[in-house]
DNA sequence: AATGAATGAGCCTTCATTCAT
DNA sequence: GATGAATGAAGGCTCATTCAT
């Protein structure tokens, strides 16, 4: 189930395996391309800025990772390691899936309370959407579907239904969009709803909310399909 | 209530009424560009690849839109016409809210079913959430902004709370958040879900589970409202 | 010794005899290109901005002119009659050539002086000389050439010296010198000297001092002259 | 008093020491630049004219420059080294007053003999007057200022007036007058005066005039000027 | 281990001009 | 008598990339 590593391309120099270590160029470099891949997204992004907001000379990117999709893969591998396995961790733990929901969303939704870190993996893929990269089948493999998977388990789980089955997919569906709506859409809201300023205090809020508005269905669904299986059991 | 028409911008030379004429180059160039536009976003899109691609000089975007922004603004402007105020006409109709509610969702997922018109009405939108372009605001103060108002009184009645109130707002986010998963993450969603074939049938039971999905809480809510209300009254 | 008239391009439409007249597109055109010309110069002027400060469309140049050319050409000849001739006519008057001489400084001069009018003539010849445009040598043919032999001859009569002579030549150039410095680099004076105001006053005085440094060494000269004579005489 | 160096702007790379070295790339386009600047003007003259004539690549330019404008800058700053500080050299030695105004004008007129070096200082100002590059007020801070204070001081001088008086302003206009006239007007005077040769001893006998023209009044200032002062003393 | 220099392709825009009406 | 539409050429600039050192 883990994520794959994403292979090494056309680099000149081989990734040592310190080389992430912050204070070197590589180090930096990466960084600052998180950062501007985030802000811009895949094309829009330049290499030039990356180098000069690093402090780097502009042929550093290509010396380091052989070209911009280079270093963009790289990024990606970063952002794996940094952001899908926690999210992951809080999938896999035992507890009632009622509690791994409420979980989900809120650990989702404080992503993008202000003062927060910048959350620069969620526009990456909020820019990997709009416009994809010559890496978005990748992203999809190996970001996307695994814990689009494991969500699809625990609410299948929930209602008593089996992971693929059609009704499974939709309501994880539901839930799924209440939160990306925060996501996708936070320049979008912050201007057309004054009040929502993103405090800690009122993303709970919004978490429960989607908790709660999700319940209410799910809690039916799965009270009919205990209903069914018992008429149709012995 | 009505969204105001976007205002000229630099062009040279005024917009006929009949400018759009599917034979002219102005019309032919206004439709490669919402195509283009649609699939690259503002930034991305070149105005060299829409002239190519309509068979007209490069030069012939500067003369009938003066430059390459306003040709988007007035791509933006057809949006309006072809796509908002048919949504608003919905929005408007006298009908219990909870058929406005059940046929909102419909229109807004017809626009996705059948591959013929690729949508670009929102890919648009898409891109210019994730990349804005300087035309960003008029997006959201002539496209966003109404049709979100009106949504939040559909919802507030519904409901029976104003239109400003957190909770409404909330669970106008929920029905549209649902709605939007759809919309904005498409191409994922054809790729992680090999039975989404998008045909009329399906998408119908996609809206239908959007419907009773939200209802399901929205009832509840609405019920809860009325105690309170009868309880506090007279 | 009349300047002759520059000969018509390759306009489709032969000039009617009544057709600078200043109601009519043409006259418009004409009128407008004279200020567009002198502010930019012939390169830097653009038919599209002559065009629409007329009120007329930008196929009009070419209708009407042939080409960029074709009007520039026009306006020339307008510059002569305008120009040429009025300043022609204080050269050619009979009068002591002290007086002459005082005239035409003072004539020069007031072209310069801020409310009178635009002075158009002067900056084109100055863009003319700066940067050259294909009708150069008409120019200088046409206008600068006569000028500058009948002052010349005027110089040599009040010397005593034929008017090719290097002595009248180079006085000559010594008083024109005077006045052109104020005519070309007029803007940078004013920055350079805040009280330069160009007052008819001020600008009187400046007259005054061209003829008086100019006549201390003229009349120096003239008196040697004539000693000269005197001697060599019977 | 020494005019300030122009400010870098906003090439990518720091100038360096033998940056300018004929070798080089750098070196080539700037000399180029020179070349072609003075020709055209900024406005007119293309960047990829001075590429093509340096046999470099058309980004070589925003490579070393920045834009076009950068490179323009470039050329003024050399243009200081090359003219004015020689020039400003002359102005300051110590001789008398008479004998540096000899020099004055001679240094100056020599510019212009021997078709060797076509002056391209001097185009370049030329231009900038006739249509002025967004430099144009640096030019003038750092150029024209300085010589013409210096040149006020040395007339002041000569006739026994402060330098700021109008008299001393227009005596000082009168000798630059005559000395702008062959450097602005060159190419008239060579086809308007067929024996206008610019060789080096008719350049010396044109600087004589000069002199001498101008002595006849400003001599007869200062004889005036002592007298005055004589009259009104103890 | 890294970089300064250079490059070809492509970007948006503006130009003077032409042509059919 | 005039114009709206269209066009090829050229403008300045930025891009990711390469290469010699």
């Amino acid at each position: 189930m883990k994520p794959q590593i994403l292979q090494e391309r056309r680099s000149r120099k081989p990734r040592a395996g310190h080389a992430s270590a912050a204070g070197s160029t590589r180090g930096k470099l990466l960084e600052t391309a998180a950062q501007v891949f985030s802000e811009r997204g895949y094309h829009a992004a330049t290499v030039r800025e990356i180098a000069k907001r690093s402090g780097a000379n502009i042929a550093a990117v290509n010396y380091h990772f052989g070209d911009k999709l280079g270093l963009y893969s790289e990024v990606l591998h970063h952002m794996i390691a940094a952001r899908v396995e926690p999210l992951q961790a809080v999938l896999e733990q035992n507890a009632p899936p009622e509690e791994i929901l409420r979980q989900v969303i809120k650990t989702r939704l404080q992503g993008i309370s202000t003062g927060a870190l910048p959350d620069w993996h969620l526009r990456i893929m909020i820019h990997e959407f709009a416009q994809p990269s010559p890496l978005m089948s990748r992203v999809v493999k190996e970001i996307s579907r695994p814990l689009y998977m494991r969500f699809l388990e625990l609410t299948g789980k929930f209602i008593g239904l089996p992971p693929d089955d059609e009704t499974t997919r939709l309501c994880a569906h539901s839930v799924v969009g209440q939160i990306l709506l925060y996501v996708t859409q936070a320049p979008l809201l912050l201007q057309i709803w004054p009040d929502l300023k993103m405090t800690p205090e009122q993303v709970d809020r919004i978490a429960d909310h989607i908790v709660n508005f999700s319940l209410a269905y799910l809690r039916e669904l799965r009270a009919n399909q205990r209903t069914v299986r018992n008429k149709s059991g012995p």
